[in-house]
DNA sequence: GGGGCATTACTCGGATAATGCCTGTCCGAGTCCACTAGG
DNA sequence: CCTAGTGGACTCGGACAGGCATTATCCGAGTAATGCCCC
């Protein structure tokens, strides 16, 4: 799974903390966790395209939440860096099969549809991606703010004094 | 994901259908799918490192099923060919976040129990592995056979016919 | 005719290249602020 | 002093290389069958 994921979650829950006034560039969201700026700004743009922050260009430009904690699962943030395709692809290795008989006598099958293999895997991706739809960022939100209190007042004073300094 | 999976599942049913007696050699599991045979080879051998199927040399070698379908899991396979490895791997990038006290006051907790959002993915993966190893490939196998009861036949005919054909 | 043996063909297994995607970087378009000059 | 204009600095956004994992391939070690020669 692409690293990205794990910033875009991240940089959602530092862009919660700094609170919806503040718009936070790229570079300081790269730099309270020293990565590369630019990389973590084209993962972000993803998650503009998703919808799930907004951008704004200029000096008091950057990224802020696009919409509450609450209505943001992880399954967004997943399909938004990764992609809707799921993990796994069945080529339709089947049709290639050599056949019992070429000619058709009914209606011919899907190919997703016809292979049980592709069945079994796809159903538990989907209970996967079930899971993922079924927690959003505010559950885990209060799940960090539960275990280690300091971080979001921490992280709130820090983006807030990122204008501040040098 | 890897798509030596598919092969490697749809390698196994057919290894099933051709039965325990006849050892089948990668080429000709190959060729009922029109795969690279090297390749294929080299997916085969995960299995056996896996447990789940044996090998052996010379000319009536080939490769033959380990195990009872009943006794390989869907998630067997999967570990076998991707590696033990979860798809969501934390980069302990928490850690690297500008911290409040430099000095510690109490155990240092581990990086992948301190991550909330780690946590929450991994108890997502965590139940698409479970789900992965409730699923037998007998199950497999029993729903192809309801669905399509002419591919099993066809699969052990065209795998017995290997030997005597051109 | 029967048995032992070298040959041969066929298989896996691991070492070796080629390809594509993820990672990482760079520069341009747009925007807002600040400074300046004029009224 | 107030206002309009202008320069500058900062931001995102998409286009452009590099590295690494997956994909694909090749050749050698090993093995069992086969044909041949000798007894």
């Amino acid at each position: 799974m692409s690293e990205g994921v794990e910033w875009a979650l991240h940089s959602i829950l530092n862009l919660a903390w700094a609170g919806p006034e503040h718009a936070v560039s790229a570079a300081r969201l790269a730099a309270y966790y020293d990565l590369p700026p630019a990389y973590l700004n084209k993962q972000l743009q993803a998650l503009v395209r998703a919808g799930l922050v907004s951008s704004g260009s200029g000096p008091r430009g950057g990224f802020r939440l696009a919409r509450r904690l609450e209505d943001i699962t992880l399954m967004d943030v997943v399909a938004a860096v990764e992609g809707p395709e799921e993990a796994f692809r069945c080529a339709g290795i089947r049709l290639r099969a050599p056949r019992g008989r070429p000619h058709e006598d009914g209606p011919v099958p899907e190919p997703a549809e016809d292979c049980q293999i592709h069945q079994a895997m796809r159903e538990a991706e989907l209970v996967w991606r079930r899971e993922l739809a079924g927690r959003t960022l505010a559950d885990v939100r209060d799940r960090v703010e539960r275990v280690s209190p300091g971080v979001p007042r921490r992280a709130r004073r820090w983006f807030a004094a990122a204008r501040t300094t040098s």
